[in-house]
DNA sequence: AACCAATTTGCCACCGGTGGCAAGTGAATC
DNA sequence: GATTCACTTGCCACCGGTGGCAAATTGGTT
């Protein structure tokens, strides 16, 4: 357990103040050449690095970002944790997570003591939390950086990404109307969020633009679960008259779906097309492979780590000018097809 | 932005010394009642809450742990972080996620500057980072606390947490015997792996009970991914001679045999058997449900987050009191069935 | 040679806590 | 009433950096 080198080793060894060799460590302009040379000369021989909490303590930057969800499917919090963690690395920070509960009274507590128990420069709130605009109010008001995640845009363009949900359903709608669909039931998330409503709405208005309406009781709320995909499906597929075709609000409920078609025999797609939403590794694994949107949620996550960085670098225009807007797109695979029956 | 009440706005408004509200906020036993409680209110009125930059700086301590990890597979980490968060929340510490790359040459280097960086208290380490030797050597000569999680018992009780996956992968064999499998193939994980090596070995162990040998050309590699699964099924499915059975080192590469036998029209279970390894949520998703071992990977995490801090707060003891062992067990879905044309 | 501005560098206070030790307090003991 | 001792409390240095400002150096002008 040997001791690690100090600021004060460096600039004795160096023979400068350790003012100078702060400067060095942080790229002051003005910093001799030469003096700099020798100093980072030294930094590297003694495998100098700078204590973080010192430094924090000092200038109140901690190289820390936050994660802040709730409860999120496990594959689209992996994928936002990659991409964050990608540029995380490349620019120095270290990233903390941090479940919480969004319906909690304390939410807002909950956070900001978060924050400021490990000084974070800043963080990234995924959805639901997200839609909070309480807890968007206090973090912009407690002065701290953050973005958000949604699939509406909630705020200014600095502070969030936001996927078309919304248009990426109308174009599920506008492929089922294509292969002849008719009779189509969907499977909601909570409408208490703003991503469930968005996909409901943008697939109504699909269908709509071709004549069809979604009957209000082939409408079925399930809660983004595997589970409640099941009871979904057991209610839609038990009943008298079928749909020949389900959305269901992501591909867990999709899942769901599919188990529930196959125990009661319903060949899919034959007699039955069924797709879902996000593309995660569910979707291409199970069998007949998931036609659904894919949520270009990697990408999101790198949009929102840049810009968070940027504006806590202080240069909030740049952050304002990374893209805010990603656009899911529809992935077609093996659990859709023509409605039995129907030519082109 | 209203600034954060600091240990001195404490210390005047209760009339007392800061070091008398150190002691408070540290549970020390030497403040009197009335002070104590007088104190204890002000900070509660005042919101309170320590500067963890300072308190680090002073104590070196952060109240931080890592999480080191390899590229695993989105559900093992996701069970492994909701695990691990639990106990961290629970007794006031937060969690920072570092992924890594095993087989750099900086591994070390990067662990333990990514350690002394972010002044953790201590890391937990996954498979298959947890394997490396030098690493441990380094975390202890480093004088860090650590957790390593393994198939194997590698390090002193206080410093792991083992699953016997040797043992499971023996009763998976025992099963598959008793349904009467004898034409039996084993689609293994990276041989550099330890894990990898020993479900092989224990399934070998506990076929060789029933006299029944793996074949070498029924011994497939693939790398733990759904895709190379779906290369090793290819292999042994398309090959003139098929087993009745197969054995997958995780529900991925299992999930990729489903797909293939699919594909060729063989049914599961009524002509091929197939077991995966793991029961994460894609075993009961998908068609049919996969028969597997379940892993109590939040159990793990559990126990190892446990041992981790009662070993920061130097109660080496207490941490390897904290049972350091963990079974995995069989569970039986739909998968797979009796050998057919065999009878009892 | 004297002067000046621009550039480099150093000094010292400070960030917000904790640790060691001394001082103060009150009750028990003689 | 004086002495002792255990228990509380306060003082001050220190953790390892950064920020503001002054001092020193540099080199170009007149």
């Amino acid at each position: 357990m040997q001791k690690q080198a100090t600021i004060n080793d460096v600039a004795r060894i160096a023979g400068v103040s350790k003012r100078t060799v702060s400067r060095v460590i942080n790229g002051s302009l003005s910093v001799g050449d030469t003096t700099r040379t020798r100093v980072e000369k030294v930094i590297s021989e003694l495998k100098y690095s700078p204590n973080t909490q010192a430094r924090g303590l000092a200038s109140s930057r901690s190289y820390l970002l936050g994660l802040i969800y709730d409860n999120p499917d496990a594959l689209y919090l992996d994928d936002v944790q990659r991409g964050v963690l990608e540029v995380c690395s490349n620019l120095g920070y270290e990233l903390v997570v941090h479940p919480c509960r969004y319906r909690s009274e304390t939410l807002l507590q909950d956070c900001l003591r978060f924050m400021q128990r490990s000084k974070l420069d800043g963080v990234i709130v995924l959805p639901p939390v997200s839609e909070s605009e309480t807890l968007a109010q206090a973090l912009k008001e407690s002065g701290s950086a953050y973005v958000r995640l949604s699939s509406v845009a909630l705020d200014e363009a600095k502070h969030i990404v936001v996927s078309d949900d919304r248009a990426a359903a109308a174009e599920m709608a506008r492929y089922f109307a294509q292969l002849g669909h008719e009779h189509i039931a969907f499977i909601s998330g909570p409408q208490r969020y703003k991503s469930s409503t968005e996909r409901m709405e943008g697939f109504q208005l699909g269908l709509s633009a071709y004549g069809i309406k979604l009957q209000p009781d082939w409408i079925i709320e399930g809660n983004n679960t595997y589970e409640t995909g099941i009871e979904c499906a057991r209610q839609l597929l038990q009943a008298e008259e079928k749909p020949t075709a389900i959305f269901a609000n992501n591909d867990q409920m999709a899942a769901g779906v599919l188990k529930v078609a196959h125990s009661l025999g319903i060949k899919v797609p034959e007699q039955l097309s069924v797709a879902g939403f996000d593309d995660n590794m569910l979707a291409s694994r199970v069998i007949p492979a998931l036609t659904t949107i894919k949520r270009p949620v990697r990408q999101m996550a790198l949009l929102a780590t840049s810009k968070l960085i940027m504006s806590i670098e202080n240069n909030d225009k740049a952050a304002s000018n990374v893209a805010a807007k990603v656009a899911p797109t529809l992935v077609v695979r093996e659990s859709t097809a023509r409605v039995a029956g129907s030519s082109d």
